[in-house]
DNA sequence: GCCGTTTTCGGCCCGACTGTTTTCAGTCG
């Protein structure tokens, strides 16, 4: 059992008891041994089997006991008990905005609905409005939610695909029976929400394959096998496909099946694929149809083809081409980790700089900086530089609020002192476009602002971004010499590809900025790399490519 | 339920916004 599968119990617990309004405390103890687990680098199954699982902070004696049932049984008895009590559907309600466990449980007790469906049907008679503390907005509001809701639902995360993804194929690859294996699809172009898993496989025994696939642990169900396909989902609830060609099919197929379906049906367009055989890279399939090598996160027929045929593809961002990042959180604000310990994690990635931005003041739930604080804060980073012996640089930043009427949560005296001023907008989500427009390119005027951070504000999966409108920004950014963010945390990848292509093509820079907030989530900045070359970027649009010297020059500071 | 350079009990991030009310509960970040 995976720690995303133990986490996600310990959270149905928390929300059953908030439902059942139980000890707060007691709930968000919950809710951190699962924040803990979830973001642990170890297995939590063989940490507990070492007897060292009271070691996750968050985790004592009765979560760690619950944690080892869960683990043997799959369940433990005191989640089975509230599932007793708390039906299944109202924890699927809590994802509807403006629902929360308060009035889920009044909807609950006064008119019984416990799925999403009756939830709609009470909608449409008009029957939540009448509700204490509610009214005909809330009302639309729910309606809303469970259609996006409901849509959302069969899609995942890269972040969440891709590593499953590659577990699957690693796990395929030890096996004698394959002689070639690939992650397909849209997970290999790097879409930031995937439907499936696909991997294209080669082998000379299916039934082989079908025995491998079928004991492969985190495989769930199997729904259709056949010679060149077996179907089925894994355990967090994705589904796979596993695409068996013969070895001569290999590359030509990878390409067919990494898509985009545009991109494919154009490229082979009057063409047998049978021509195809017996190559020995997708480099010879894209030459022997007259053109360069096409990137996987470019195949979405939006000018690659044209472009690969007169030998004018950009050459795109690499992980290697990143030299630093400049959006990390330490425990200053709601990092977990102290600034030393962040720096010594971006060292062994092989960076040479890493910018530290807590949040700012206004941010009172993620513990924001005051200027006072700032100021003991830069006092700190210097002292680490001063210890530095390998040329490694801590840069001072901040990331600053945007207040509602577009000022920035520090004044430009605090702001000049630093090395790096990222800009976000972290409160008054629902201005409308104009509002919420003006209030981003008030700051992004500003000479001390370096950086719009996560523009749109969007969460996969969870919230759409705020209105606002991206065109006017860019001009702005081109006119200021403001750069934008790509945030590479997978909920967010926010610029996405497209608006960074955008970006580039007004000459604004792009920083490709990991946002951890502890240091395993420094490694996430490869989700960023994938979507700057989803948008076409070299590594010369992108200011983390640069040393930390030119990096300063470029922002217009004193190295 | 967890935690302790406040150590075995008593504390545990809180303020703004929304939509409902007419003084505030619930939700959110």
């Amino acid at each position: 059992m995976r720690n995303r599968e133990v986490a996600a119990i310990l959270v149905k617990i928390a929300d059953m008891m908030q439902i059942k309004g139980d000890n707060p405390y007691k709930i968000r103890a919950y809710r951190k041994a699962a924040e803990s687990i979830f973001h642990l680098d170890e297995d939590i199954a063989i940490l507990y089997g070492k007897g060292r699982v009271r070691e996750v902070p968050g985790i004592g004696d009765a979560v760690a006991a619950k944690i080892g049932e869960i683990l043997k049984t799959g369940s433990c008895e005191y989640y089975d008990r509230l599932s007793e009590e708390i039906p299944a559907g109202l924890l699927d309600m809590l994802a509807i905005p403006g629902l929360g466990h308060k009035r889920v449980k009044l909807i609950y007790d006064t008119l019984g609905i416990t799925t999403l469906d009756e939830l709609m049907q009470a909608c449409q008679r008009g029957e939540i409005r009448n509700l204490p503390g509610l009214g005909v907005r809330i009302e639309d509001n729910i309606k809303k939610g469970i259609i996006e809701v409901k849509q959302r639902s069969n899609k995942t995360r890269l972040g969440t695909a891709l590593p499953l993804a590659q577990g699957f194929l690693n796990y395929l690859l030890q096996s004698p029976a394959v002689i070639e294996a690939a992650i397909t699809g849209s997970i290999r172009r790097g879409k930031e929400m995937v439907g499936d898993i696909d991997i294209l496989l080669t082998g000379n025994d299916p039934a082989a394959v079908y025995d491998l696939v079928r004991v492969f642990p985190a495989v769930r169900q199997i729904d259709w096998v056949d010679s060149d396909l077996i179907r089925g989902e894994l355990s967090p609830g994705i589904e796979f496909e596993i695409i068996i060609v013969a070895p001569s099919d290999f590359f030509h197929s990878l390409v067919w099946t990494t898509g985009s379906k545009e991109h494919r049906e154009r490229l082979f367009a009057g063409v047998d694929r049978q021509d195809f055989k017996d190559l020995k890279s997708e480099t010879e399939v894209y030459t022997r149809l007259g053109m360069d090598y096409i990137a996987p996160e470019l195949r979405e027929n939006q000018g690659e083809i044209e472009a690969a045929s007169v030998g004018r593809l950009p050459e795109l961002i690499d992980f290697s081409d990143i030299r630093g990042d400049l959006h990390v959180h330490s425990n200053w604000s709601d990092g977990v980790e102290q600034i030393r310990d962040m720096a010594a994690a971006a060292r062994s990635l092989g960076y040479k700089y890493i910018a530290i931005t807590d949040h700012s003041k206004s941010l009172n739930i993620s513990g924001g900086l005051s200027a006072e604080r700032l100021q003991a804060q830069g006092k700190v980073i210097d002292a680490l530089n001063k210890e530095a012996t390998d040329g490694f640089r801590i840069l001072k930043g901040i990331e600053v609020d945007i207040l509602k009427n577009g000022e920035l949560d520090f004044p430009d005296s605090v702001l000049e002192e630093l090395d790096i001023v990222i800009a976000s907008v972290h409160s008054n989500f629902k201005l409308d476009a104009d509002e919420q427009t003006e209030r981003i390119i008030a700051v992004a005027k500003n000479e001390h602002v370096d950086m719009i951070g996560h523009l749109t504000g969007r969460l996969l999966s969870r919230r759409s971004g705020y209105e606002i409108d991206i065109d006017k920004i860019i001009e702005t950014c081109a006119r200021y010499n403001t750069a934008l963010e790509i945030n590479a945390h997978p909920d967010r990848l926010d610029i996405n590809g497209d608006i960074a292509r955008q970006a580039k093509e007004h000459g604004v820079k792009v920083a490709i900025n990991s946002d951890a907030h502890r240091i395993n989530q420094l490694k996430l900045m490869k989700y960023g790399v994938i979507t700057a070359r989803r948008g076409w970027l070299e590594a010369d649009d992108v200011l983390n490519t640069l040393s930390s010297d030119d990096l300063l020059k470029a922002l217009g500071k004193a190295p």
